[in-house]
DNA sequence: TTGCGTCGTTGACTTGCATCAATTGATCAA
DNA sequence: TTGATCAATTGATGCAAGTCAACGACGCAA
């Protein structure tokens, strides 16, 4: 990860993060309550992370896919504070926290990841408290669409095609809607020939439109006529 | 703040966050696409840090107190990417974010110490979250209440009295709510006996009716039953 | 004191999303 | 294939919170 380091550090380096564990769809990576040990890195597969409360609703916290991070909420109190799952089958690399510590305390580059690492988990959370506490669905839904577009083509795949690990529900969690709302929204998306949805298949037809649903409010107005004449509609 | 450590450690911890700096009310300790050099423990005084939308939206993402650590966000791209507000007049230790990478290379217990104050802040927000995605006004307030008056019961404060440092708007914006929502549950929890509220000084009633209004909505129509012999409803 | 600006409360009305419910489509095992 | 189960769509209806607006309370400065 971290770039300029010399033959041995790499070595170690690999030497953290030889342990592997396969993780089957629908299984627990770990779970709430459990004794925190390791942080996990993505190799491949696809989770959710979410959090409960005691009367069990629950909240989805975010999504991962291959290359992240997952379990920084086990290190405040020793334990896992949220259920990580995974939504198809998956391969994570275990890495020993105290393992973390006691290589990042010699190598600066590592210990400086960590800490990129962790802020930008608080980041993108700030991001997501934007969206729940100050969007509409229209805008939710796109926003998600959107990371989700941007994250999948930095890892190569394509920047208009996706196909949905996880169900409308798991969607709705996450960004604060019902199923139902979610599902119209898609609809909605589609009459205005913005995206192409089958099923899980999820084609983005207009791009533009959907960026600019996200970040304006105020062109509610403006949108029919800003957006109308490059997107599909019939 | 970690325990068990030597003379010398300490004195250079005592170094590191020699210098403070004063914000005045209004004033702001950092703004969002600064760059990103220090973190900053909280002496006195009290913060919001909030985020924007290009379109101007913007959302509270937290409130600081004495002893609650500050900047964390700017750590991934060297810039903050908010704001942090003084809600009345402050004093901050300067923490330069190099020293302190410096010094937890060589001193364990500071090390674990910061990569905790991360975890809480992810685990933290997690927790707004579950606020912001799942719970309806009055649950969102009394949640607030609740952690408020928790955390400033930790600092030697009266457990049922406290003193709003920000606005109804900001309390809005933190808790996904506007305003005049915000002032509609004070006032309903003022009729069913739960707080008494004389402009921003609150003194909470029945604090067991506030926290069954967090933890269930479930017992929506029990809580009529359950609070009122309880509470002081006249 | 007066006037002014900010903050807070309350009422009347609207609306976006939730809720409830019915139906269709997909997946999979027998 | 067939039934069973789960996921997704769509419609009808209700309600919590938003919006708009008026007013009151407080602090501050002239």
């Amino acid at each position: 990860m971290p770039v300029g380091l010399n033959a041995e550090q790499l070595q170690r380096i690999d030497e953290m993060v030889a342990v592997r564990r396969k993780i089957k769809r629908g299984a627990t990576l770990f779970r709430n309550g459990e004794v925190f040990t390791s942080l996990y890195a993505i190799r491949t597969g696809f989770f959710k992370t979410c959090v409960a409360t005691e009367d069990g609703r629950d909240q989805v916290t975010g999504f991962q896919m291959a290359g992240e991070i997952i379990g920084l909420d086990g290190i405040v109190n020793d334990h896992h504070s949220c259920d990580a799952v995974a939504l198809e089958d998956a391969e994570v690399c275990v890495m020993p926290f105290e393992k973390i510590e006691e290589l990042s305390r010699e190598i600066n580059a590592l210990q400086h990841h960590v800490h990129k690492i962790m802020s930008r988990e608080i980041v993108r959370e700030h991001g997501v408290m934007l969206l729940l506490g100050s969007m509409r669905a229209e805008e939710r839904l796109a926003a998600f669409l959107l990371n989700l577009v941007q994250r999948l083509h930095t890892r190569g795949f394509s920047q208009s095609e996706l196909v949905l690990r996880m169900t409308r529900e798991e969607i709705g969690s996450y960004l604060g809607l019902k199923l139902e709302t979610v599902s119209r929204t898609f609809s909605k998306f589609v009459e205005e020939g913005i995206v192409e949805v089958k099923q899980r298949h999820i084609r983005i037809l207009n791009i533009d439109a959907l960026k600019s649903i996200v970040n304006s409010q105020l062109d509610c107005n403006d949108r029919v006529t800003t957006i109308t004449p490059i997107s599909s509609v019939s």
